[in-house]
DNA sequence: AAGGTTAATGTTTTT
DNA sequence: CATTAACCTT
């Protein structure tokens, strides 16, 4: 029964052995850090110290969560039932219910999407008489979701905490539009946390009933908690302390998602004895690629410092890293197509091959390429399953029948088919809505009953309103899957995409059909709109023998034998908005991700970059990332029609001396090489002179490093830019 | 209210 | 370039 720990190293049967009090597993990529979360779920189950209720067990995706409940199954030999094993906001949706009098809503509240967030708040923002063109919707929303993902309910923000929006506002707008989630019976993401976490501050005995139900919490990449969740997690565990956290802070990538590898060091503070056990042996990949790998992630500052050492018995046997210049992104692109006919040929399979960019329209090139080559391929990524304009308007309608006062559902679906409801009808319901403090769609009936109405908008209104008080008897009689089909059918939605003659027409009207065939799983509609918005997914168009594209993030968690790695150049990887945006911590954070990248190979890494990139309209020239300067040079094969460029570059006499260090040397020796489509800069800019910049206008220079400069802009305040951007004025 | 035009604007996004 | 939101015309 416990040959399930013969399977495991030392520092790995540690981890899972070490049962009593707070435990934290900094995890290298590749050493086994889901075995041992899943092991040793099984292995307190296994020793009778729970039973599998009363294990708590996070992860952040659901893949994450579903891969740990199968592999649970399987050491214990059965199903593994009634766990609390799920990501942090689908735990937290399923306490909320039982608890969300507490907040101010009714259990039955529904979870709103990004997109009904903003509307919600352009709303607010409108009614609080805020200007949206000097006031972002958009940026308002991250400042509310920052504050979320903090612990801060509007009543805890202090006044300094709101200096930089809308003239100090921007509490304001937020309790207000909070107020306005309450009274439509709705939270959104961060709610989720949020007020869970509230509810165990302010209420013990409900905290109390949690600290009896869960004897133990595991938790899952840990280094991408926000503040939050951990608040979530050290409430939970407070009276036990029996907690168990992996994570590996060289793999922190979503800081600017609020995330906070500062929870790995406050976990010792919080919970003083805490045991600290490092899984360093890796099981993934080649030693070239391991040392690769490491050599880069070593420039990072403020690491907790591990050290992946080759766990594989053939892991010496490794080719080197590839690192290969080339012309311009067109070659780039036929370059990775080429590898992977020929690695095809040689009996590689497909699914075993990723490109893996930095943003999200790199991967059109490599599909492009792709298709002429008649290459199977998958992209991952884009739009979720519950994100189709389809199936948010379908769920809409169903919002509406189980909860009649959803006016974001109302507004969305009330012209949708067209029912000649347009901006004068709508903005009488509102008026009406708000005068009797009802919701839209009884002051939709409201206005149809005092003839305020009239012709083919009155009889259509009149008649979806009729319809939704018949399917909310028939949700009630005949069940959801029925009364969801009947909605899409006698709404007239589905005769709408069947009109219609666009080509994506028959995809939605397929997407249509899964949506009312998955709500077959389900015994109430409520249950299913949880599932739409907190786990279903895209099916992953998985079958088949497919290259796999995607993103950097998008990469996390997975491997394949060939990974390729385009498009290392400056500004593009690390991004360039990136480094303006938030400087070094944006650096460390660019460059953990291209350690995730080459983690990702465990045979053979392909990195690439282009001298020239057709950016929109026009080609760009572009410089080979730092990042492939920082790799070691002993783990790497340098290739490629470019390869003159380094050439150059290494044997080019320094020309600038003294006065003005660090100035754009790479630049200009690439600029030299090719084409002088735009001059070189002749001479360095002097810290303190006047520059002027195409789109952020006049400056002062602050600081120079390489080619980038601080420039302190007289209107557009402090950026940092690559010097070639700028002029002197 | 609907349809067609122009102008603005381009990172990453587990839930 | 290519998508989308805001705007203007019918």
């Amino acid at each position: 029964m416990t040959d399930y720990l013969a399977r495991l190293n030392a520092e790995q049967r540690e981890a899972v052995e070490t049962l009593d009090g707070p435990l934290l597993v900094l995890a290298g990529a590749g050493t086994g850090k889901t075995r041992v979360l899943t092991t040793r779920f099984a292995h307190i189950l296994v020793t009778g110290r729970a039973w599998p209720g009363q294990v708590l067990a996070v992860t952040f995706t659901n893949k994450a969560a579903r891969e740990m409940r199968e592999r649970v199954s399987a050491i214990i030999g059965r199903p593994a039932e009634g766990l609390w094993l799920g990501t942090f906001h689908a735990l937290c949706a399923r306490m909320l219910r039982r608890h969300a009098e507490y907040v101010g809503l009714s259990p039955s509240f529904t979870i709103l999407d990004a997109d009904d967030q903003l509307r919600l708040l352009k709303q607010v923002m409108e009614a609080e008489r805020i200007d949206a063109k000097r006031w972002a919707p958009p940026a308002m929303m991250g400042l509310i979701q920052r504050w979320k993902d903090r612990g801060l309910t509007p009543a805890r923000i202090t006044p300094a905490e709101d200096t930089d929006f809308a003239n100090r506002r921007a509490r304001h707008v937020y309790a207000a539009y909070q107020a306005r989630l309450a009274s439509l019976n709705v939270a959104d993401f961060g709610d989720l946390l949020l007020h869970m976490t509230e509810i165990m501050r302010a209420q013990p005995d409900v905290l109390a009933q949690y600290h009896r139900a869960f004897r133990y919490i595991l938790v899952d990449e840990y280094q991408d908690t926000n503040l939050v969740q951990y608040l979530w997690l050290r409430l939970l565990a407070q009276s036990h302390r029996n907690i168990c956290c992996v994570g590996d802070d060289d793999q922190s990538i979503y800081s600017w998602r609020g995330a906070e590898v500062e929870n790995i060091l406050r976990f010792e503070k919080d919970f003083p004895g805490a045991k600290i056990v490092r899984l360093e042996a890796n099981y993934r990949s080649t030693e070239p690629i391991l040392a690769a790998a490491s050599g880069l992630i070593a420039h990072n500052e403020g690491r907790l410092g591990k050290t992946l050492r080759p766990g594989r018995n053939d892991a010496a046997n490794g080719e080197k890293v590839s690192v290969i210049a080339l012309w311009d992104s067109d070659e780039e692109a036929r370059m990775v197509g080429e590898r992977i006919e020929a690695l095809r040929r040689d009996g590689n399979s497909l699914a075993e091959m990723a490109v893996l960019v930095r943003a999200g329209f790199q991967t059109r090139a490599f599909e492009e390429r792709l298709i002429v080559l008649g290459v199977p391929y998958r992209v991952i990524g884009g739009l979720r399953f519950y994100e189709r304009q389809e199936i948010r308007d379908a769920i809409a309608y169903l919002r509406i029948v189980v909860q009649p006062a959803d006016d974001l559902a109302f507004e969305r679906i009330v012209n949708v088919p067209r029912r000649g409801v347009g901006e004068a009808a709508l903005r009488t319901m509102h008026e009406t809505a708000r005068a009797d403090g009802i919701p839209l769609l009884d002051a939709a009936a409201k206005l149809i009953a005092d003839g305020a109405l009239k012709g083919k908008l009155k009889s259509s209104v009149d008649e979806l309103l009729r319809g939704f008080a018949r399917w909310r008897q028939m949700l009630d009689r005949d069940g959801p899957v029925v009364t969801a089909a009947t909605v899409l059918d006698e709404s007239g939605y589905t005769d709408m995409w069947q009109k219609d003659k666009s080509p994506e027409a028959p995809g939605r009207l397929e997407n249509l059909k899964e949506l009312v065939r998955a709500l077959a799983d389900f015994e109430t509609l409520a249950g299913f709109l949880d599932h739409v918005s907190l786990v279903m997914e895209n099916e992953e168009n998985a079958e088949g023998d497919r290259v796999s594209l995607m993103t950097l993030h998008g990469a996390k968690g997975l491997e394949f034998d060939t990974v390729f790695l385009p498009g290392w150049e400056e500004g593009l990887f690390p991004n360039q908005r990136a480094l303006d945006e938030s400087g070094l911590k944006a650096l460390e954070e660019e460059r953990r991700l291209a350690y995730v990248g080459l983690t990702r190979a465990r045979r053979r890494a392909i990195v690439s970059h282009a001298a020239n990139r057709r950016i929109y309209a026009n080609w760009q020239t572009s410089i080979p990332s730092r990042f492939i300067d920082e790799l070691p040079d002993a783990e790497i094969e340098r290739t490629g029609s470019a390869t003159l460029a380094r050439e150059v570059r290494l044997t080019a006499p320094t020309v600038f001396t003294g006065q003005f260090p660090l100035v754009a040397r790479r630049t200009r020796v690439v600029e030299a090489w090719e084409q002088p489509s735009r001059p070189a800069r002749q001479e360095a800019i002097p810290v303190g002179s006047r520059v002027f910049h195409q789109k952020f206008g006049y400056g002062t220079v602050t600081a120079a490093e390489d080619d980038r400069l601080d420039v302190a802009f007289d209107r557009a305040g402090d950026k940092r830019v690559l010097d070639r951007f700028v002029e002197p004025a």
